[in-house]
DNA sequence: CGTATGACTTTTA
DNA sequence: GTAAAAGCCATAC
């Protein structure tokens, strides 16, 4: 099915793909860790941004989520029940406010390897 | 090239 | 604890 054809277009993207690809599974990231590891906390919304356009089934979009650990959805109610499906199939668990552990599933440790990617 | 929007974060009240 | 405002950078028009 068609294959990424241009996953490293504007830079940025192949990166956030990079580090939410590092992301174990039943594990859970914010936008804002994703940014840091970027190098800029504040570029948490171009993390989203990227994902949006992403639509690369390779990438665990899913385990990203904003940090309040809560799923961060700005109208697109599917895709928000969509990612909270597939993280509870992944064995994450929510809790009666919709939230996740984040505490415990936070995952910062990202190692950006930027071999196969520009740089 | 300039303006507007956006799957966000953080600070302050 | 919630509420509102400012900040940041990239994509779209």
């Amino acid at each position: 099915m068609h294959t990424v054809e241009r996953v490293v277009g504007p830079g940025f993207h192949a990166r956030v793909y990079t580090l939410v690809a590092q992301v174990p599974p039943g594990r859970v990231t914010t936008y804002g860790d994703v940014a840091a590891a970027l190098g800029s906390p504040r570029v948490a919304r171009q993390v989203g941004w990227a994902l949006a356009a992403c639509r690369d089934d390779e990438v665990p979009w899913h385990r990203v989520i904003n940090a309040r650990g809560t799923i961060s959805f700005r109208g697109d109610t599917p895709r928000a029940v969509l990612q909270r499906a597939r993280l509870e199939w992944e064995g994450v668990r929510f809790d009666d406010q919709g939230r996740v552990a984040l505490a415990a599933l936070r995952h910062t440790t990202f190692a950006t390897d930027l071999d196969g990617v520009t740089r």
